[in-house]
DNA sequence: TCCCAGGCTCTCT
DNA sequence: AGAGAGCATGGG
């Protein structure tokens, strides 16, 4: 699916897929990366700044990033061992999905580690992405660690001895709560995320919504976005609403066995084109 | 001013 | 078990 070659101290990747680091990184699975005013793509993930871009002859620069940082690290984050061609080319059978695809080909979804991924899903309860970049952005500038480009994603332990009314300068409104009863459960391990990619989708969903403030949509975004369930197909407004305009209610069957792939064409799409709901 | 945002909890039938 | 209000905050 890929080839890799490593010199001058960066990571260059040739990919047999379509891949869009703007249709990957803001596409809402993310929320700390940024394009750049050189068109790089820079942001911190894994306790570590990264900086890439695509060059004119489609070849994927990390930079500073040597061999074994990308086999440790960003092979497993940019989900690179997954066939996204023949997925697509598999759910093409059916029209709209064919046509959703088309538009959102770019995207991989990613393998973020599980304490950030479910803080931040929290967070991005009925709310918006503008605002969710800005309560995380404000969280680890807040409680993270300083490192090259900015600041850290605190860990559960950190967060776990605070009270919501420490959150406040976060200006997370209700979910601030929430983010201290997650931490809380993480890090006493009440709530163990290490375990969910092994554990079978519906096991591993419940164990997330012993978390206050974690329901079935939250659950599912942790779960596909950190912990591999392509299995979980998290229904927000936006979903819920493209199942019914483009499909009558109900996901096509050639999308079941790549369900959560498939959920990221479908908000990408829906996000897109609005729906033609004007 | 009201409505909405990658929803969930709580209460009331 | 299903419906509906309330929830913090900020942008349109």
């Amino acid at each position: 699916m890929f080839t890799a070659e490593f010199k001058n101290n960066n990571t260059y990747l040739t990919l047999s897929d379509p891949f869009s680091l703007s249709q990957t990184l803001d596409c809402g699975q993310a929320f700390r990366f940024e394009e750049l005013a050189n068109g790089r793509w820079g942001g911190i993930a894994c306790d570590r700044y990264l900086e890439l871009e695509i060059t004119a002859d489609g070849q994927v620069v990390l930079y500073n990033v040597n061999e074994t940082e990308f086999e440790n690290v960003w092979r497993d984050f940019f989900d690179l061992d997954r066939d996204y061609s023949k997925i697509i080319e598999e759910i093409s059978t059916n029209e709209v999905l064919k046509n959703a695809s088309e538009y959102g080909k770019g995207i991989r979804v990613l393998n973020q580690p599980p304490w950030e991924t479910l803080c931040s899903f929290i967070i991005s309860q009925n709310n918006n992405i503008k605002r969710i970049k800005g309560i995380i952005s404000r969280l680890c500038e807040t409680y993270g660690e300083k490192t090259q480009g900015g600041y850290t994603f605190p860990s559960a332990e950190k967060l776990a001895p605070l009270t919501p009314e420490d959150l406040a300068p976060l200006r997370a409104g209700f979910r601030a709560k929430y983010i201290i009863d997650a931490a809380r459960k993480v890090a006493n391990g009440e709530v163990n995320l290490e375990v969910l990619k092994d554990l079978p989708y519906l096991d591993a969903r419940a164990e997330l919504l012993k978390i206050k403030g974690v329901g079935p949509k939250v659950a599912d975004c942790a779960l596909l976005f950190s912990h591999r369930h392509i299995d979980a197909f998290p229904k927000d407004v936006w979903i819920k609403r493209a199942l019914t305009v483009l499909f009558g209610g109900e996901l096509p069957k050639e999308a079941v066995p790549y369900a959560g792939i498939v959920q990221q064409y479908i908000f990408f799409f829906a996000r897109e084109t609005k729906l033609n709901i004007e």
